[in-house]
DNA sequence: ATCAAATTTAAACAAACGTTTAATTTAAAC
DNA sequence: GTTTAAATTAAACGTTTGTTTAAATTTGAT
């Protein structure tokens, strides 16, 4: 279904980089083609056009980006432990794609484009439901709270990790991450702690 | 220092609900003039270009949302009932403002725009040492955990509404908020209640 | 009523935009 | 080697972009 060539790759992994950085609209087909090493006019000839390449960019990604949590949700493992994995996957997955997601949540919150969000919201709605069969395992065995706005969760969960990305030069500056390295490092640990240690302490805590 | 008219006021709320809406580049002169009533030579001729109307913009209503949270801290409230009004306060602005913050948080993110943030992230550096000095008081009473990431802190209250609002035609989807309103009650009520709920838990759990 | 400054206008500007064209080169099949 | 289709190119297309111009209008003080 979504059988690319390697030069339609190529094109479509610059185009992310750029759309991610300065935008769709604030991205010119030069800009892609420039950065592709490719004539301009390849971008019609491989994609239609300039919004039909971000849907094309769009499809590919998703379709690259089926998280495995059935499978989580299978193994031998306490909720808790459930819980740690599932944000480790969370971050991990969002961080390798974060140029992805950035261009997806502009071009949603902004109605101004139509692009299809059905398989994206397909797949959102699918890991609530894993999310929710942890969450009442744990309940069951009296791990959990009861009182947990489960549909809330993976937005604490990702909305921390957006909203440092967001501010990355504020973080930058007050917590002396210089290099790419630097922020990685920060992200899969400081930045992961503390979500698993927030999501963890709201599921049980005693009142 | 920022004294405008009113015709330079209305242009800025048009403006802005354009930028946040369609994004800067998203949005052209010619739909504010539109928008605004106004022929396209005013913006030019009052701001002096489209980028200078953006940097208008943000230094105009940075100056009208300075947050009295050094009164809050002054009140005779207990570290609790301190973090709840900090969160109510946050959640309110940011949610009066959220036009604002999204182009802001745009065009930060994409390092394309040199806008100055120096004012902006003075206003974060000095909210990041009032809520210190709240969770320090509240440790030094035994009431918070002291193994806190109190930089991460606003990074979760803040990013679990804007991913709140990011996805907001998913949530819309599966929560049936048809209307503003609806989106308004869930904001300042259940989502509230849920930052509320987690931060304090975060502060306060046993291990 | 007069005058000067501020405001508003329509028109024009060059530059950049996404897209298309038609000619050329490359690659593969016979 | 010839043929045919695919890939690539430079050039041009018509729009739209942000900005400027110069003339017209409004405003407020004298």
């Amino acid at each position: 279904m979504t059988d690319f060539n390697d030069k339609q790759i190529e094109i479509l992994q610059v185009a992310e980089n750029l759309f991610a950085e300065q935008g769709f609209d604030g991205t010119s087909v030069r800009d892609i083609a420039k950065s592709a090493n490719i004539n301009i006019a390849m971008i019609s000839y491989y994609f239609g056009s300039k919004e039909k390449l971000l849907e094309a960019l769009i499809l590919y990604r998703i379709s690259d980006m089926r998280l495995q949590m059935e499978n989580l949700y299978r193994e031998e493992l306490t909720p808790i432990e459930k819980i740690d994995r599932l944000i480790e996957l969370y971050i991990k997955r969002i961080h390798q794609n974060k140029g992805m997601y950035q261009i997806i949540h502009f071009e949603i919150s902004s109605g101004k484009r139509i692009i299809n969000c059905d398989a994206f919201n397909e797949m959102k709605k699918n890991n609530l439901e894993v999310l929710k069969n942890i969450i009442k395992e744990g309940q069951d065995k009296n791990i959990f709270n009861k009182d947990v706005n489960v549909v809330l969760l993976p937005t604490t969960i990702m909305g921390t990790y957006f909203h440092f990305q967001m501010n990355k030069p504020f973080f930058k500056d007050i917590l002396n991450l210089n290099t790419q390295e630097d922020i990685n490092n920060y992200v899969y640990n400081e930045l992961t702690i503390h979500i698993k240690q927030t999501i963890k302490a709201l599921l049980t805590y005693e009142k």
